[in-house]
DNA sequence: TATGAATGAGTATTCATTCAT
DNA sequence: TATGAATGAATACTCATTCAT
């Protein structure tokens, strides 16, 4: 195992103006990471647009790591709030109907920021955040099981973490490759249809066959 | 725009020591890619690795980029020839036949070189090689969708450019995600279980309602 | 057109610890490059001759350029500052008093570190200083233009800027002759002789022919 | 005394092919010399321009400064070979007349290939051809002063050697300069005048005051 | 607590030269 | 004798991190 620096940031900001500090340091490497790529992302850079000194980038994050790891974490924290705010909502709601709520929910989600989203894809495996990321799949996979598992009977008989599995990876892959090919469908319309399609394409898979 | 450094090979290397000395730095980039990570793989290392000076890595190949995509393009040319075969198999199958058989290849063709896939996925955005990557993709949108125009008849009436996107978008994640998640089912019945239940899910989306 | 790298100073270094740095390196260029020549003049050995680390080198001067580049407009200083601060003595002397003065400034200037005007010379071509050195060229062209305009009754009719073209050729030829061939002419009196019969050269053929 | 590599031609190259490849190496250096500068004149593209191979290139000669040092010597003696010629028609003329010969053939001399000549001149103090560009000057000197000798009655009384030093100085001076500021003076009328005015400066320096 | 000057290990790349074929 | 593939020491330059002020 290669060793990683470490990413945990270096005191509890207390202060209102420690978090600024903070908060500018996170929206600072969130900018150049989307405006200028991951090679030029280098710690003084970040420190300067953040309005600070590197001494207190340093003081704040133990590592630049800790800093990319800081900007997935709030983008994961941003995207989970919607996530769960819509399994809140779903629950009472029939199959087809709250799977139609979470396909759109994914595509809006995935739209949040889509540059950062792309950034962040790529450097997870280097951020030294595989693990909160899984723990973000795990979850979404535990509320999507659970879901299923309250709505059995509406259901086929089936395994429910295979069809959870099946599901939420072909509702992210839709949702991840429409925001890749953003250019080519992004007419209101074409959405429509493409919820519309996936919807279809998932209802259709847990609906006891006829 | 960034300048990206070049990535089109030095020499054609047509005596056989030149290719031997080619091949053998391909295969040291592949596998340090994989085994210590992109930040680890320098042109020294690579060099060394391969038997070879750093000259004469420099006499095939203008910069470290230009390695990182020949390993691309290799990757790319056995998946595209599984692929391409698995196509002309396929064309005189039932649909139902057919996406079960392309669910599999998806998946052994995701396992072909597991880590090192991982590791590719996440350079090409970095490669110059975005545009062949993205031919490939369009090679099977293209391949994918002549197929379902030529079974039209058997299918539901549907725009062939949405159900090919959403149906190649779902089998390559499924395949994908288990390829990251390898650990947790690799048993030959789980991967039994995982291409009859994509394959109902896909075939039953393309399956004209009863 | 051959790209050239920058020799803009990074840094204005106003902090007395800074300004410090930026003399030990130009100092420590111009000794090594008059030590060991241009090609040993490697970005590291002045790092290491100015007692600095190669990092503070690249904080305060972005290229090995740079750094020649303000060892060249440093010297170009020293000479003009005697150069103009001769001019202003000569303004209110007869002709021939003056190109005496001036021949002999321009042996002084000439050995103020003859072994670096040497290098310097050499370099300036490939130093990004050449905009700098021909304005020094052209401050001096009008600086002897405006002093014979002014004397022109004493002088016989004559094309002010060819004049002052051949007579700065000539005298900057002898001062640099000298430097080069120091080894051979070095004696108080040789020297005056020198000064005698360049002064005997430039007034006679500025003088009214009789 | 830093150890300089070797700069002698290592064959005598007594066959015709050899010299034709001796003479397409020296040709080839001169013009990457010219037209991609110093630092781009490396040895393998000195061969691939003359259409040998590098190891043909070291075959004859030793060096890369040898091969500049070639390059030098060919161009010395080109110059030589005018200036020799110069002063055999000269001896017979009188002083005023020879000196404006002589400047005429000294700019002349320096427009035979302005820019190789330019590139030379930044090269020779590394070329290891500083003893060979010395004996040059020192047989124009030697040339000059033979010259002034037998024409010492109609001179002032003067040492031979300074007035030489001066005189060579100088009109090397016009030419060099000259060439250097091409753009500026280049009209036959110009040139006329600036050997008229050159040679008043230098003839009337010789001449015995009225 | 903040600053930013200083550090120096590490990286990509070049090019004169050699030598097996 | 010619070839050109291979060599590898050397060089410019970056950037995460430290620490004196």
């Amino acid at each position: 195992m290669a060793r990683r620096p470490p990413t945990k940031p270096r005191k509890n900001a207390s202060q209102a103006r420690s978090r600024a500090t903070v908060d500018a340091l996170i929206e600072a490497t969130a900018r150049i990471l989307v405006r200028e790529g991951f090679e030029k992302t280098s710690t003084n850079r970040i420190a300067e647009i953040a309005g600070v000194s590197v001494g207190s980038l340093y003081q704040y994050f133990p590592s630049k790591e800790a800093l990319v790891a800081a900007v997935i974490d709030r983008h994961n924290d941003e995207i989970m709030q919607i996530v769960r705010a819509a399994f809140v909502e779903v629950a009472e709601m029939p199959v087809e109907k709250a799977v139609r709520r979470l396909v759109t929910v994914a595509i809006e989600a995935h739209h949040i920021d889509p540059n950062l989203h792309r950034v962040l894809a790529e450097q997870i495996p280097r951020s030294g955040r595989l693990a909160e990321v899984e723990a973000f799949n795990h979850e979404v996979h535990a509320l999507v099981r659970a879901y299923f598992e309250s709505r059995r009977k509406e259901m086929r008989k089936i395994d429910l973490d295979m069809a959870t599995f099946i599901c939420v990876s072909a509702i992210e892959a839709v949702a991840h490759n429409t925001v890749l090919h953003q250019a080519d469908m992004l007419s209101d319309k074409t959405v429509k249809v493409l919820v519309d399609e996936t919807t279809r394409m998932v209802a259709g898979y847990l609906r006891p066959s006829a």
